[in-house]
RNA sequence: GCCCACGUAGCUCAGUCGGAUAGAGCGACUCUCUCCUAAAGAGUAGGCCGCAGGUUCGAUUCCUGCCGUGGGCACCA
């Protein structure tokens, strides 16, 4: 519709007289917006005012000249006005809504789909925790967040990768075996030695400082203890220990991501670039291209050469270089992420989307200097980063940290408020504000809470189709859309028909709350309005029939924006 | 100190590329179930869009400075 209108408008302004030279109209930019105020129209133009200052002309001026030129297509606008300062009111003409309405019911469980991004790839890389513990909270946001955001670029045409990068090397592997080591002894050995450390928790002698304190870390050392007796007591190295909580730990990991209803296509493991020598290949060909030097028994990468700068104590700037691998022999996060991303870049996608907190913000230029020193095209990694989420329960904030065992998992606030709440509730606001995660309201099953407005008016259509069937009625093609003339039946469609342009937007910004608590929620409002003022079951058949269509139309946008935020769509509540 | 994000109604937040009278939910106050699910709907009240400049026909939106909040500034990830 727009695309049309845009044509045709063009074609307008190029009718225009006293056209200043080399004004081309033909590559004039016509936007199209549906105004926020209804008896504006059904889509506004504002090109008008923006020719103000190009066409040295008055904007109603212009706006006049456009409409006194202008040709749309009948069948689909009705009238055209101009308003207030040079807009330009376009208003459907009740045929196209009829159409538009049999495009939703044809299109079914597609509606909303588009092919915009139809010959492109992504792969979009989320949740990637380290196997050292359950999955908390902030995963939680991560793991949703990811998870919707590769459903919307799916729904744009997308080929879409969703990829764990699972981070199994490393010093918080080492010091996860060494947990587990700790207490298999313990278990095995009633006698060994035990210490307190910070906050007064008692561990065995040989658990680490910085060590895991949580439960599943005795479970796992228990198993263990069960499976091999004493056996692994001079086991030469934490190894075994590492290996067998990182199994144990993954295993949950994945049973709470298929409780959330976050499936992966594909796991990465960070041990392979070490096996494949990919890190240590970045690290040869920066050194080659000048960029890596070796100092202080560490290698440095010479990112003030890419325009890396720091603030000294004096005030002044001078450039700054980071390490890639540590006196001990050991990378930073740098180098394997560096090695990541070309190998996600190699594998030729159009688009490599990263989710991450926002501690880690600061580490990503790092790793797109150093992808893009190496003739990797970094331009197509675009990153979301979204804010911490604080649970509130009771009004206070509730303290967490994995490694000191204090913390709330995923699985408990599934528990607690059940999935589709879990998940609405880390969509609903822009990642990029700090969420904080009301467990009260979250539990509370009623009105106040978000995602049952929606749910319920899915269930209510639902519940009218099961009257409409006992009744004899069908809602099967042929009925007279043309009908359907109220004004809540007319702004019903309208909502309706915006759906694939707010999934495409929802997208295109990476922000599935536009969706989740913005646009849903005016399909809900809409269809309420029609239900109370269009009765369905006990009209003229004719009538019944349209309005049946109508509501399922409503139910089928319902059910597919609830589908790409991961929620259910109930039928009864 | 420096970098990033944020600052909009009592609370939690939307606000699209700079557009028309700045919106929603919750909370407060009125109303509406003989009727397809009231987990709903209609209405009222509530605003220095943090402050001050600048750009513009037009600024909540862009730029600069200041104030406030959160996060980050390691040979941690």
């Amino acid at each position: 519709m727009e695309s049309h209108l845009a044509e045709s408008v063009r074609a307008a302004l190029a009718q225009l007289p006293d056209l200043p030279d080399g004004f081309d109209a033909g590559a004039v930019e016509v936007e199209f917006q549906t105004p926020n105020d209804a008896s504006h129209g059904d889509l506004a133009t504002n090109v008008a005012l923006q020719l103000a200052r190009p066409l040295k002309r008055a904007p109603r001026q212009i706006a006049e000249g456009i409409v006194a030129h202008w040709t749309p297509d009948p069948a689909r606008v009705e009238a055209v006005e101009v308003a207030g300062p040079g807009f330009i009111n376009v208003r459907f003409a009740s045929a196209h809504l009829a159409e538009g309405l049999a495009q939703i019911l044809d299109a079914g469980a597609d509606w909303g789909r588009t092919d915009t991004h139809a010959d492109e790839t992504a792969l979009v890389e989320y949740v990637s925790a380290n196997p050292t513990g359950p999955l908390t909270v902030g995963h939680g946001r991560n793991a949703v967040l990811g998870d919707t955001l590769a459903n919307l670029l799916a729904w744009t045409g997308y080929g879409v990768t969703r990829e764990y990068y699972f981070n199994d090397a490393g010093r918080q592997m080492r010091v996860l075996g060494e947990s587990v080591r700790a207490r298999y002894q313990a278990a095995v050995r009633p006698d060994t030695p035990t210490k307190e450390i910070e906050g007064g928790v008692v561990v065995p002698e040989s658990f680490p400082e910085d060590g895991y304190r949580g439960a599943y870390i005795t479970d796992i050392a228990r198993a263990l203890a069960d499976g091999h007796g004493d056996a692994l007591l001079d086991a030469p190295d934490e190894a075994p220990f590492t290996a067998a909580a990182r199994d144990a730990i993954f295993a949950e990991i994945e049973a709470t991501l298929a409780r959330l209803g976050v499936r992966m296509d594909e796991q990465f493991n960070e041990r392979t670039l070490y096996e494949s020598g990919a890190v240590w290949e970045v690290v040869d060909r920066l050194k080659e291209a000048g960029l890596a030097y070796e100092r202080d028994g560490a290698t440095w990468f010479k990112t003030s050469a890419l325009g890396k700068t720091e603030v000294t104590r004096e005030g002044g700037e001078e450039g700054k270089d980071v390490v890639l691998v540590k006196s001990s022999g050991e990378p930073t996060y740098r180098l394997p992420d560096i090695a990541y991303h070309l190998d996600k870049l190699g594998r030729g996608f159009s688009l490599v989307l990263d989710v991450f907190g926002a501690d880690h913000i600061a580490t990503y230029p790092d790793v797109v200097r150093g992808v893009e020193a190496l003739g990797a095209d970094a331009g197509k990694i675009d990153v979301v980063v979204y804010q911490f989420v604080t649970l509130v329960r009771g009004g206070e904030p509730v303290k967490m940290s994995t490694r000191k065992a204090n913390y709330v998992t995923l699985d408990e606030l599934m528990d607690e408020v059940g999935a589709d709440v879990v998940r609405f509730f880390f969509l609903m606001r822009s990642p990029n504000t700090h969420l904080d995660f009301d467990l009260d309201l979250a539990k509370e099953a009623s009105d106040k809470n978000p995602v049952f407005y929606l749910q319920y008016a899915h269930a209510r259509i639902a519940s009218i189709e099961r009257k409409a069937e006992e009744t004899g009625l069908v809602a099967e093609g042929g009925a007279d859309l043309g009908l359907l003339t109220h004004a809540s039946e007319e702004a019903l469609v309208k909502t309706l028909l915006q759906f694939p342009d707010e999934v495409r937007a929802a997208a295109e910004a990476r922000a599935p709350h536009r969706l989740a608590s913005v646009y849903l929620r005016d399909v809900a409002t809409a269809f309420n309005a029609f239900y109370r003022d269009c009765r369905i079951v006990g009209e003229a058949p004719d009538l019944a029939a349209a309005r049946l269509s109508l509501a399922r139309a409503a139910r089928t946008t319902l059910a597919n924006g609830l589908a790409v935020l991961g929620i259910s769509a109930p039928d009864r509540m």
